[in-house]
DNA sequence: GATGAATGAGCCTTCATTCAT
DNA sequence: GATGAATGAAGGCTCATTCAT
């Protein structure tokens, strides 16, 4: 019946969400089994049956958050090449200094969720080959990969090793915006921020022209 | 007498070296601190006289660590200018790659070190300030800092931020190493190196003419 | 259904019974919570689901024992009272008394109870007001009290405080047994017991013409 | 030499002086060994060197406080008594209440010392025997109970049994207070201070016309 | 006498996991 | 499928005590 199945899914959802608060308000390791069913109003053997353990969950988690926000970013820049046709962004170096800063803005904002992806940034585009039976709800890294690649294409943006780049890219972000936003060491994201787009551009240029 | 004093050291030493075993074995997480006294031969209570617990004792181990990383590249550096003075690594650039090769071939050979150090390794160079009693067996984060500034100098290498050129670096190296060297993923570290060093090399073009 | 409820009483109240067998017999501080268990013939984990920790369950269980002997002097004073419903204890002194002096004979047969309950005698009447939720199976506190003050009526013995007098009371016999029976110090209970008497006597004729 | 004998009289006067502190900071219980030689600016072995243990420091303590307390109270008695020759005082329940007044009024302003005393207050006088070598710095137990003794002879108050009626008066005055101070419950001490004097005062009364 | 590093038994407590209901 | 009581291994940590210096 759809019914049971829905509410399967709603209770597996639950968990997911009720986790994932946990997990920013008092990290990972913090936050046992027993706190999450009991603030998702679950029986704890209930947990048992849509995830193997904390670890499954986690990682679930992280890949789906990590969708989630490339997602964003991707609707984000959709929406304003909608609204704003004519100008700007119309090359891909634009396009992608526009999602990075977007990505970097929310994770700004919610410390906690960048505490939690830490610096698995790529994990979610990179990564998911090896956890086939990762599935949250809807996956996106392949897509935005392909995404990525589809609008390369698109602005004629010619790129040696498109996987390399985006690897490269990522990491680098992921690691430096991590330290900056969270430690504010050596410097807040607000004064690195410039060097990090020149950091990519020069990357960027690099990759198409090698 | 220094009898007790050494004694002390010793001891402090035997802890740090077979917990650092046990990590590299199996994890931190998995690691129990009787797991580290039973093998250094200790009693339990021995371990709260040098440390704090078991995250006191992985904070001082991972700057120890880097440190000593940093110190043995240098040292390589070192002896190798003596060995060669003629030619080649004559400016800045050749001998900042000495270096990274360096330790990335190091942490190639020693995964267990590359996953315990895990992307912690600008740690020990920029977060050593932060805490203080970081005392480990000899530091050497900010002198690793300083020896990079004097070679600089040296090599009448201007850079606008050496700091934050030195910082981007570190990150970018630590976490695609990490992926590379341990997932394999995107591809291994032979064929990520020559795009490293690309881009190792536009960002410090960069931060030299930004 | 009752079946796992009850099955959850009977197991708290083994935790219960162990834990007075044990207190009585190596005194509290001696007794660990690993005893309790052991002897209860369950797992330790078991002991934090009924109380918080063993300080919790001494306070329970002395709120409880002391409910208990006044009950128990209680239950017999009804059932003298009916044997022999013609002579004496038609006064409220007589009935006070005998009382007191059924109390102090099951102390003085059972030391490790006077031992447990220490000079907390009255905190099972006074005390109870503060700590609400001390549940243990079937509380008397405040019901001791109002019977006390129902006799009182019955038998016409009018009382200024009736609170601060039996307060004074329970005091008093409580500290003077512990010290008469566990220490035979300064004498032995026998000798002192028509010396308390006196005392009481006293006392209540005090209270009932200030 | 009495250098050294000083000297270590001065320790285990420090030690006396520290652990009192520290039992009434932080209760006996919580008090470790460590705290009190650390705040002593002693040598944890160098405790060992006095003290059998923990319990017996404790011991010694309430020893010691206790006839400390009926010290004070004997000398502002005396100091009284010599002020002001002529008037009141000069029958023994008034001298009796004086003292008690005397070390409730100390009591209250010391909850820690009360906590500490617990419901000890008659272990100073009548239990010394027990405990010999009780030897903290000038005991007076003893001492106390004799002078008693002089008052009532001095004032020709007869006493058919001293030791008992000062027996009864400390327990009930102790335990008493105890509650009234440290719970106030179930009256507040002024509240209940006119209710004990007369109790004392019918105590007296009673063996003196047994 | 004084020290304090070293000990290690043993404490309390947590928590992932199971399984009868 | 859902529950949550029960488990018990394992954890971190404390602290009284000892003893070589």
């Amino acid at each position: 019946m759809g019914k049971i199945e829905s509410n399967k899914k709603r209770k597996k959802n639950t968990l997911f969400q009720t986790a994932f608060e946990l997990f920013k308000e008092k990290g990972f390791a913090k936050t046992t089994i027993s706190d999450i069913v009991n603030r998702a109003g679950l029986a704890k053997g209930t947990f048992y049956l849509y995830f193997k353990d904390k670890y499954d969950l986690r990682d679930k988690l992280i890949s789906h958050k990590t969708g989630q926000l490339f997602e964003q970013a991707h609707a984000a820049l959709e929406s304003r090449l909608e609204q704003d046709p004519s100008v700007s962004l119309e090359n891909f170096e634009d396009k992608l200094l526009f999602i990075l800063d977007y990505i970097i803005e929310i994770l700004q904002n919610d410390k906690g969720l960048l505490r939690f992806i830490s610096k698995n940034l790529s994990w979610g585009i990179f990564r998911n080959a090896m956890h086939k039976n990762v599935s949250g709800p809807g996956e996106s890294g392949q897509d935005f990969y392909q995404y990525v690649k589809d609008q390369m294409e698109k602005d004629r943006f010619y790129c040696e090793e498109p996987e390399l780049m985006l690897f490269t890219i990522t990491e680098l972000v992921g690691a430096t915006c991590y330290s900056c936003i969270i430690y504010e060491s050596p410097v807040t994201m607000d004064r690195y921020l410039p060097w990090l787009h020149q950091s990519v551009s020069r990357i960027l240029d690099m990759y198409s022209h090698p």
